[in-house]
RNA sequence: GGCGGGUUGCCCGAGCGGCCAAUGGGAGCUGACUGUAAAUCAGCCGCGUAAGCUUCGCAGGUUCGAAUCCUGCACCCGCCA
């Protein structure tokens, strides 16, 4: 367990953290209890929890005792976000969603074996307390100074939409929630992004207020991309773990289609690959930019951490089968059903249905203007080949086999038509 | 409780009776170039082949005509109490 903290700094996961040699100590010297909590806040975790999903991980193979914390109480709150005031969740969504997450974060940790994780839940010591006591026991710890000096409640409240006292409150909740897992669990390490430095401390504190102990917080870095624009940005909004959310088909896509000048990064911080294979990658890209090996294992690696082993296998099978050059017409049914079987699907009728009709079938554009416009700005493909007529009807001839015909809307945007 | 300000297309943000489907920026999409990359340049960007249709918080009204004026409602923000 030496040196993971040199380890985590190397890839890349290490923004900040409070007293860095004490915490160096502490991991030097025993088994560190830590947590990282996830808010039920949507249906699925997504790029940005990966990150933190990691981090667990590596200091779980390190010999530390991981905590995966789910946050049924703070979901139902929300923490405070630059973009405005939440609005809040039925509490049986937020219910739901909570039993979505645990599956998706389990599969991180190894919650058996000699160093098993935990799963702990905020809402079990959350959901108990009486206002009374709450404001009693953890309310008169917190100074309304220290809170109002946090970044984003003090962004929050000059700007024009102003801030709840119930987001305001959420400090205090994720305080509590380390000083809870300090006491039950003597946890003493709380990990989560870098944006989240304020919520981390405010249990830092409150612990040393409360406990008179010393805690540790250890933050990663926001990812970010080369070109200056945000990580993780799709045409569905964010890269989710969910599978019925993103499929493992788009979620493999995404990761291969990173840049050159991001992928060594990535593959530092969301692989567990060594440092003489990352290495041997980069060398890859500096050598042979096109055949992009390091892209390949990047999302090949991703995807069988986040969806497994079989499912990666095949929807990298259908992704070469789909962007390979070879003749559609030559695959066998079996090898195009699978490699379809991802992406948008639309119905159309042969010897009537036009290019355009197909295109607005399997929701590539939305709208007939659009698939015109597609047509005619040369975007729209017909099992590979550039379609530039927009009347340009589909036949019997045109089906592969199974009877499907792939459309695909500019470089790499593929849907199947069926009958 | 009082006073003032605000609500425009994915986001920001102009418009203040007709020339507005609505300036501009960002995001996004497509093409050329390539490597299912980036950068760059070009085009597009409410729905409809079109005629036309439906938009500017919601509901009414004034007017030949409203995003623009009036009334009511909802929500948001600020200041004062």
């Amino acid at each position: 367990m030496n040196d993971i903290l040199e380890e985590l700094r190397w890839r890349g996961l290490i923004a900040q953290s409070t007293d860095e040699s004490a915490l160096a100590d502490a991991l030097a010297s025993g088994p560190v209890t830590y947590y990282c909590g996830f808010d039920p806040t949507g249906p699925s975790l997504h790029h940005g929890h990966l990150v933190q999903l990691v981090l667990l991980r590596h200091l779980q193979l390190a010999g530390h005792r991981a905590l995966a914390l789910v946050g049924g109480a703070t979901g139902m709150i929300g923490d405070p976000q630059m973009s405005g005031e939440r609005t809040l969740n039925d509490k049986a969504l937020v219910g739901q969603w909570s039993d979505r997450l645990k599956s998706q974060i389990s599969r991180f940790l190894d919650f058996e074996g000699d160093n098993p994780a935990t799963m702990v839940n905020n809402l079990d010591w959350t959901a108990p307390l009486t206002a009374i006591d709450f404001l009693r026991d953890i309310g008169k710890h917190y100074r309304l100074g220290t809170m109002l000096s946090k970044d984003t409640v003090a962004r929050r409240l000059n700007s024009d939409v102003g801030i709840s006292f119930t987001e305001f409150s959420y400090q205090i909740l994720q305080g509590m929630d380390f000083l809870e897992l300090h006491r039950r669990q003597g946890c003493t390490l709380q990990t989560g992004g870098n944006d989240q430095w304020g919520n981390l401390l405010s249990g830092v504190e409150l612990i040393r207020k409360v406990e008179g102990e010393s805690v540790h917080v250890l933050t990663t870095p926001l990812i970010t991309k080369a070109d200056g624009t945000k990580f993780g940005k799709t045409e569905g909004g964010a890269v989710w773990l969910a599978p019925d959310m993103m499929s493992p088909y788009a979620f493999f896509q995404f990761w291969l289609n990173t840049d050159d000048a991001d992928v060594s990064g990535y593959l530092k911080v969301f692989t567990f690959l060594s440092r003489e294979r990352i290495g041997e990658l980069e060398e890859s890209v500096a050598a042979r930019p096109a055949a992009r090996e390091a892209q390949r294992e990047l999302a090949r690696e991703v995807s069988t951490m986040v969806h497994g082993r079989e499912a990666t296998a095949r929807v990298e099978a259908a992704s070469a089968a789909l962007f390979g050059r070879g003749d559609l017409h030559e695959l066998d049914e079996r090898t195009l059903a699978d490699a379809v079987a991802e992406v948008p699907r639309g119905q159309v009728t042969p010897g009537e249905s036009t290019i355009v009709d197909a295109l607005v079938a399997t929701g590539l554009v939305n709208g007939r203007n659009a698939a015109r416009r597609t047509v005619a700005e040369g975007g729209a493909y017909l099992n590979n080949v550039k379609v530039t007529d927009d009347e340009r009807v589909l036949s019997e001839a045109d089906l592969l086999a199974g009877g499907v015909a792939l459309i695909r809307r500019g470089r790499r945007t593929l849907a199947v038509v069926h009958t």
